[in-house]
RNA sequence: GCGUAGGUGGCAGAGCGGUCAAUUGCAUCAGACUGUAAAUCUGACGCCCUAUGGGCUACGGGGGUUCAAAUCCCUCCCUACGCA
């Protein structure tokens, strides 16, 4: 018996993408749904109800970050999460699997979460001995200790652990813990990672089925394996049949950092292998393009700090490609930022004003720019959702992607 | 008028004989950003060119010393403070 309710409403004919409402215990979700992220228990810039009148239906938090500030518990005390931040609707939490690869792997390097395939350091043909890089998460024999970013404090976090963690956190739906890979390792290392990613999978089911004794949270595994069409195909199978006493995972996560060109080859095979009665949740990924691409092979949820993190940087989006509002030529110009859109930003302010607050910094170009950039992206998923129930995907998608590249 | 301290690239401010077209910060001009170490980071920033090199003009104006001056000397102009 799960937490989570998942329902396919309609499906994308000959392909895997599907529309759908998911039923977590504090709302529902309209699938394909864009997951805002708010790592630190907040939507950098905006309060819950400019998130909320945006548009947004879940939000996702950090277990890795809260659990080091303010601490789990202190967010538990607070009556969790939800409570915490004040946000009325579904919540996620991450696992800190993605720390393990942005503190570890990646950190101090020109690696994130999507990677170009014509850099040639991450075109190492075999794993190097960098043992000795300096990194702040450190894989261990059957958890990660990492180094906190804030006062250097040492923390172990085991699955067990970060289960825990997220339990006290206290979100509708959390994620197994998980080692995200860096694209640069070879396939042995790719092999053992994903073996350590499964044992640790099956960890974190037990410890969620041994603390979930009310059923109010569902617990999603983590694909894994790389850019190896064998590992991500036997990651999807071996989650799909991963079991506790009778009980498996609610939904799954496809995690990993992808050159662009391999996404959505490997989002196609685990998809096909994955159950199609639950919902899977493309990790990190979601920009304009990625969208269409991760819901056409059978997407369910995103979440992605593009659009908070492109607009705190002046970013933002239109119909017809990225602005950068602090180019010069933007200072007179009183359009909106998007002809188009209905968000509160551009229904009250130019282009003109929003350069002015970024050019003075003030706080407030954080806001409106994040308000617009989410609006932006939030709505797109709803109208390829839309487009997937009125049958004209195919038309959706070309027109969208002609307009905007 | 006298005394003192100063006048350096858009601004602030280093440099005080060669390695200086000039540290640094800001501003400016671009770029990057995909489970947030991010209101961050990177690059450019006198002019010109056959451009990982070369040429020209430059540290208030003018003159000088020196192989060599933003740096030393003289002089003029200007600014701030103090005293008349």
């Amino acid at each position: 018996m799960s937490a989570i309710k998942f329902k396919i409403e309609k499906r994308l004919k000959g392909k895997l993408g599907r529309a759908g409402v998911l039923e977590t215990p504090n709302g529902s979700i309209q699938t394909p749904a864009f997951v805002v992220v708010g790592t630190k228990a907040t939507v950098k810039a905006l309060t819950p109800e400019q998130v909320k009148d945006l548009g947004t239906q879940v939000v996702l938090a950090n277990t890795y970050h809260l659990y080091l500030q303010p601490g789990d518990e202190i967010v538990a005390e607070a009556g969790g999460l939800r409570k915490f931040m004040n946000w009325q609707g579904p919540t996620m939490t991450d696992s800190g699997g993605f720390q393990v690869f942005s503190l570890g792997a990646a950190y101090g390097k020109e690696i994130s979460k999507v990677v170009k395939i014509t850099d040639p350091s991450l075109m190492i043909p075999e794993r190097f001995d960098d043992s000795d890089a300096p990194c702040l998460a450190k894989i261990g024999q059957d958890g990660v200790s990492f180094k906190s970013h804030l006062d250097g404090s040492v923390h172990y976090i085991t699955p067990e652990k970060s289960i825990q963690i997220q339990h006290n956190l206290g979100a509708d739906m959390i994620f197994a813990f998980d080692e995200c890979t860096s694209p640069a390792e070879d396939i042995r290392y790719q092999t053992e990672a994903l073996d350590r990613t499964h044992r640790w999978a099956k960890r974190s089911l037990e410890e969620h089925i041994r603390l979930n004794k009310e059923n109010k949270i569902a617990l999603f595994g983590i694909v894994q394996g790389g850019r190896e069409e064998d590992l991500r195909k036997k990651s999807a199978k071996s989650l799909s049949e991963m079991e506790v006493n009778g009980e498996g995972f609610d939904g799954f996560g496809i995690g990993g950092s992808f050159a662009k060109e391999d996404m959505s080859t490997a989002v196609k095979w685990v998809n096909e292998i994955l159950p199609e009665e639950k919902p899977r949740h493309l990790l990190g990924i979601g920009e304009p393009e990625d969208l269409f691409m991760g819901i056409e092979n059978g997407v369910d949820l995103f979440d992605c700090v593009a659009p908070t993190r492109i607009a705190r940087n002046g970013s933002l989006y239109t119909g017809i490609g990225n602005i950068n509002i602090l180019n010069s030529k933007f200072i007179s110009d009183f359009s909106k930022i998007d002809e188009d859109c209905h968000c509160y930003t551009c229904q009250n302010y130019t282009r003109a004003y929003l350069a002015h607050l970024f050019r003075g910094k003030e706080i407030l170009a954080n806001t409106l720019a994040s308000i617009h950039n989410l609006y932006f992206i939030v709505s797109l998923v709803k109208k390829i959702r839309q487009s997937i129930l009125d049958d004209n995907f195919a038309d959706f998608k070309t027109d969208f992607l002609m307009r905007y590249k």
